[in-house]
DNA sequence: TGAATTGTTTGGTAATTCCGAACCAACTAA
DNA sequence: TTAGTTGGTTCGGAATTACCAAACAATTCA
């Protein structure tokens, strides 16, 4: 049989090879007697799956060493150029980054989470946590907040239950009902903000991308509290963003192609 | 048991598995039943993989049709960035696009084939056929020879007779002793040029990263061939590029960490 | 030289994948 | 409304195989 119980039946070998994948990944690639400690499988078990996945080009080995290899970017850069927003979001992007001097970026929610689709740096930017290709929860992050704004409130509460609201600094929102009343007035106003939510210091504007009945994802700008600050954000940053947005709404909804 | 005879072994579900996610990704994505149209699986057994593939969030469903998610941009991006060539790389490439106007490229190799890590556009870039994340043989681009031409004898041959030498313009070099001879000569050069072997019209010039007794990979700058001739090669973009890999070759060498 | 460590191979069985076929749900046409 | 179609979902059970244990090979270190 398999994993889990009634509906959905899952291939529990599956299972098997994507802990590997995740925990090859986690590791930065890993010898097989450093995988045996750390999985639950014989070592003659784990060596077959290896040898699968290297024979599949899934996996490639320096010495002993076995690492993940590039196939992944192959099927992830795919993954990105096949998202329309990705396509025409790039160089909208790259403006803002070179208006405002600050990093910008591209978020889309996928299984209940952030992710990180692109980013631009602009002349002043400093390297900040994130990075493309990056997870994150929505609830800390201007852009998250948005694409949860925008979402039906039966997946908000969905997402709520099964990612919960951690507390990253002590500015996080951790309670439901503050939430969902912060939700309420970003619909009113169109923008988000996230003001030491996710790293303390660091400050972000952003506003979303809506297509009739849905929301694509969202955009930012984010900076050292210090320089960007509220005043800053609103007079200069918003009207950008609410340009950019209006820019790749259009867009979206005539395609070149 | 498993697929294959005698010795590696290897798991046929994961091997099924590697399809599935192969097959999803030439499809851009698709629905249960067109993947039963293209793989010899029964319906049901597609719905199991594809079901755990859900649960562990490397596919997505829009309405009834699968797609792989970003968890692929996820691991892609990670190995890209754990390595170190990537990470210097990109600003190196940054300026040569800039100074050559034209576009710059990081391949490295990976199971025999050229795979492009990086690249940079100028400002009179055209958009070319291959992406960040693409492979292709070795034997027509100009950093694939370049590869080649520092890989050991043994795995030359091992990786001719492996993909062999497809031929995609007249240009293309098809024959493995006369590969062999321009290996030899680009040996000596320290340069290697794809002179309309892989597109026609299309002419580059690459310069290897080198390695005490390794080649981490090579860089190239490509464009048009009546823009970008063998004479401005010579006397523009050569010696840039050799201060390119210079620099990259000092910087793997201390690296700064 | 022997002990220790790590990757590789293999036999056999307990476990699971896989198929077939039935079951739904949503549309379409008559 | 009803019959027909198309596509996703579920489930029992037989055939296949993933998995473990244990032996083996190849290095490295004492």
């Amino acid at each position: 049989m398999t994993t889990g119980d009634g509906p959905n039946r899952r291939v529990k070998t599956t299972d098997t090879l994507l802990e590997i994948i995740d925990t090859l990944q986690s590791l930065d690639g890993a010898t097989l007697a450093e995988l045996t400690d750390e999985l639950e499988y014989a070592k003659s078990t784990l060596h077959s799956h290896l040898s699968t996945l290297e024979h599949n080009e899934y996996v490639v080995r320096n010495g002993d060493e076995y690492e993940l290899s590039l196939k992944f970017l192959e099927h992830g850069m795919f993954v990105k150029n096949s998202d329309e927003l990705s396509r025409v979001g790039g160089p909208v992007l790259e403006d803002l980054a070179a208006e405002t001097g600050e990093v910008a970026w591209l978020i889309v929610e996928e299984h209940g989470k952030a992710v990180y689709l692109d980013k631009a740096m602009g002349e002043k930017a400093v390297q900040t946590h994130a990075s493309v290709g990056g997870r994150a929860r929505l609830h800390h992050l201007a852009t998250g907040k948005l694409i949860l704004a925008y979402l039906p409130d039966e997946r908000v509460d969905e997402i709520i239950d099964c990612h919960g609201l951690p507390e990253l600094t002590p500015h996080t929102i951790t309670d439901p009902d503050e939430l969902r009343a912060e939700l309420e007035e970003i619909r009113e106003d169109g923008i988000a903000f996230n003001d030491k939510e996710t790293v303390d210091g660091l400050r972000a504007i952003g506003a979303p991308v809506l297509g009739e009945e849905t929301v694509y994802g969202a955009i930012s700008v984010s900076g050292p509290a210090n320089r960007l600050t509220v005043e800053r954000c609103l007079e200069e940053i918003k009207p950008l963003l609410l340009e950019a947005t209006n820019e790749l709404e259009l867009k979206l909804q005539y395609p070149p192609n």
